[in-house]
DNA sequence: TTCTTACTCACTATTTATGGTGAGGCATGG
DNA sequence: CCATGCCTCACCATAAATAGTGAGTAAGAA
């Protein structure tokens, strides 16, 4: 029953600490589920790329190779959605994007999918992916089913990515104190420094010290870069 | 028994519409659970704060006036996490935390607490919390019970919240030309105009073009907001 | 207590950004 | 064919941002 593969595989999710135990919980889940195929791809806070699954290399160095990255609707589409997304449900009227799936067939991936996109604290961005090539209705009824129990893994999948990561960038969190993060935020609105500084009932002068300190300790050459960083990195919001 | 006051409340969910119906979704949640409180609160795109609940309207008032918004252990934590969080693990350690808590109980709210972050495709930041005053130990017993229930129901909620958003901002989606956004991509990774304008290799008047356009199109003051709002409206990435 | 971090302010010359207007070329779609 | 939008470039005066250092106060942590 549903409920016990997906405590089994929670079960061995908590456990996975690396890239290759991702791997083998995506192939659990694809056996235990009987999908074509199950992937789960991510970019970091520092936008780097990862994935893992059952996709053949063949195909991922396709995919790479072709530049699919920029032209794939699930890609492309999931960046603007929160709800997970069955494909067919994607605008795939583009040539390119038709090119690309029936490139993907070829490679047994598809036509089906179904792709649920999640956001971290620091702009990571992921999706947690099933593909098959079963019919449409079957694939509707399959995915109503499961949809539930999908969440509930790409959820735990998220986790595992952001642990995996925070052991690699050992939490280099540049940490702005109250008033940088109330100046970028301020800056982040369209105000100029005089407008800020007022405000925020403080000088002009020291407002720049924040700017300035603010920028430092993000690393960024200029405020614009600044506020964009704070942005990416969930410090400030606008 | 569990799954079934799941399943009718994602059904109720399902034909929520508004933010009177999220509110009696939540009511019927805190009743099904048995919790003393359930809440949703959530940072639309354009950075307006919604919430919704069964926090009495004393609580929230006391709450706005003392600015517990910027000592919240729960909104500061949350936002850097991406997974669920029970209360007691946060950082509950500065003078004002603890003042808050106890305000928070004394209003009835806590001193237990579950909260779900969440985020949407353009910057929104939400939290589905629950509330509660039973033990530790019940309370973490409850919450191994209840987790995935909950993450599930944050989903729904979260769904709800983007569906009320997209229609009231019926897409004013300012649309940017491949250049404008090539530009305050630039411009976002600290480039000046000048090194902007090599790389694109055009001549920095015509960058200047560009950035004024996009700046009218975005309705942003100046460069830094034109670049933080082409980031908010994921125009942009960094 | 001592140390650290945050917060506050000042000074000045130099570099950059801004705002508005005009204008030609090129592609697309009604 | 003509309108529209995009891409390209130029000019110029003014407003704003930048860089780096020095220094005092206050609050909180060790």
């Amino acid at each position: 029953m549903s409920l016990n593969k997906l405590v089994n595989m929670q079960e061995s999710l908590s456990h996975a600490t690396t890239l290759e135990e991702l791997q083998r919980a995506a192939e659990t889940i694809r056996d235990d589920y009987n999908v074509d195929h199950v992937v789960y791809h991510w970019v970091n806070s520092v936008g780097e790329r990862f994935g893992c699954g059952t996709y053949t290399s063949e195909w991922v160095d396709r995919y790479l190779e072709k530049d699919y990255l920029y032209i794939d609707p699930v890609i492309l589409g999931c960046f603007h959605r929160f709800d997970p997304v069955n494909w067919k449900q994607l605008d795939w009227s583009s040539k390119g994007a038709r090119e690309m799936l029936r490139d993907a067939c070829d490679y047994g991936v598809g036509p089906q999918g179904f792709t649920i996109p999640v956001r971290g604290p620091k702009g990571q961005y992921a999706l947690f992916t099933l593909a098959d090539s079963r019919s449409d209705d079957e694939w509707e009824t399959f995915i109503e089913e499961k949809k539930k129990d999908m969440i509930l893994v790409s959820h735990t999948f998220n986790q595992k990515a952001l642990e995996l990561e925070e052991r690699v960038f050992q939490l280099e969190a540049a940490q702005l104190s109250k008033r940088e993060r109330s100046t970028l935020t301020l800056l982040a609105k369209g105000k100029n420094r005089a407008q800020a500084a007022q405000e925020l009932e403080i000088s002009e002068n020291t407002l720049r010290v924040y700017v300035e300190s603010a920028r430092h300790k993000l690393g960024a050459l200029n405020t614009t870069h600044a506020v964009a960083r704070a942005l990416a990195a969930g410090q400030i919001v606008v």
